[in-house]
DNA sequence: AACTCTAGTGGCACTGCGTGCCGTTAGCAA
DNA sequence: TTGCTAACGGCACGCAGTGCCACTAGAGTT
């Protein structure tokens, strides 16, 4: 098998960490470029690794599956993701902390825009592909919920858990809405001034409830309420606060 | 093989279609005993056939996959929520709309409560099941997103279409929070009443659109104050507030 | 220079999923 | 009885994914 007909030059890859990422990618870009010419169920794993000029087996040490090779390593934007998070000042809307977050994210496909739109393609035709995308969109998801939940349970947010998985998917929603567009697009137009409107409809559909300026616990209370709540209501939210601040 | 090892009498499935259901449910159950019992990729397809009392090649012709047998058929619900959503009145809240839709979903896993539970300690554990349910979840939000977006386009809402994803992915987040409590708690507890309060809260958030903007504007009121002050002065403070929001 | 140590690679064999194909069987109608 | 249809079981095949092991290329160590 593969007689003479490998164009690659056998890259070899270096054992340095650089060295390891240029082979994953090419790779990836081979696996993309097989899955568009002859089809995803078409290809194996064989066949992916002959055009990047390795074996099957090592295939396999860079992948789990088939359907990863398409895939950026999101381990890394993870964890970048939540190094901004370690990093971020507690005074801050989390919200917009959390929209920074994702906006890593989005980084991370503009910054190989041919690679993301190829992908697309086959995200939108590939179920199994599809479905894989949609299990990392999850993981961002909970990094982006355990974040806002944190948040909320030190300002005594009784629904801290639910509010932060809502506003979590909100923000990934809006994130993938304006990630879509832009590989709908083909990879043109500002997808930074789009991702800034998506995300100002989230930060306004869910005011900062108390995150703004309360370091000083005990002192202050913030309380958010609907004007068109009863005044009854209104107090004893009031008074709620205050237990909550005060069991401090 | 299969010798005399064959508890099951043999159902042998009615040609109807509610033997076509039982087989199916006969198929989820013996997936579900036997993955909690010795694990997911410890067992075959082989073993599950043969404790519903089929052959192989049948498991196979009611899922598609391996991962697919444990999980209720989506098909039937999200028609369900389709119908819904064809003879809704168009003069409702859209957004209370797809929460009503997608308790569908909850009254179907609610429906059960022993096979949900266990199943949710298998999508707790095995990464591949927690995908396959992540994708699920995901076509719920699909369906959600597509009326939501038809609603607001037909008020001539120029982010239709952000803002029907984002609402969807929060209306879906609201009810998986709701319901992994629920599974949490092994079945216990009144889900729709958590429920109730989880969909509120996205309600309140996006609000119905009179002016497509700035919705959020008068509706919300932050009060910061001190802990120390009287509760009559709060109330005054409040008041102001009130004032103030509704002078704009 | 020979030697070891380590890390990455390729090949081989094996399990098991998923599918196409086909013969068989059960019901239904005329 | 004779078709006709629909579902089932069995068989074989391709291929994904994994464990195992031998091989090779540096990077020291002496």
């Amino acid at each position: 098998m593969l007689e003479e007909s490998q164009p690659a030059p056998r890259p070899r890859a270096g054992r340095t960490m650089a060295g390891r990422r240029r082979l994953r990618h090419a790779l990836t870009v081979a696996a993309i470029d097989l899955f568009l010419k002859q089809g995803y169920d078409a290809t194996t794993v064989d066949e992916i690794a002959s055009a990047a000029g390795v074996g099957r087996r090592t295939f396999f040490r860079y992948f789990r599956s088939k359907e990863d090779a398409i895939f950026p390593n999101h381990e890394e934007v993870l964890q970048d993701i939540e190094r901004l998070f370690a990093g971020a000042d507690e005074t801050r809307n989390p919200v917009e902390v959390a929209c920074a977050g994702v906006s890593l994210v989005l980084d991370f496909y503009l910054a190989d825009p041919d690679v993301s739109v190829k992908r697309y393609a086959l995200t939108r035709t590939v179920r199994s592909l599809r479905d894989k995308e949609v299990a990392s969109v999850d993981q961002y998801q909970r990094v982006l919920a355990g974040y806002l939940r944190g948040r909320f349970e030190r300002v005594g947010d009784p629904l801290a858990d639910l509010r932060g998985s809502v506003i979590a998917a909100a923000v990934a929603a809006a994130h993938n809405h304006v990630l879509r567009r832009w590989l709908r697009s083909g990879g043109a137009g500002d997808a930074h001034a789009d991702a800034e409107q998506a995300f100002r409809l989230v930060v306004e559909a869910f005011p900062p409830a108390g995150g703004t300026a309360r370091q000083d616990a005990g002192e202050t209370v913030v309380a958010v309420l609907r004007s068109s709540a009863a005044l009854p209501d209104v107090v004893n939210e009031i008074n709620a606060a205050l237990r909550r601040a005060e069991a401090e």
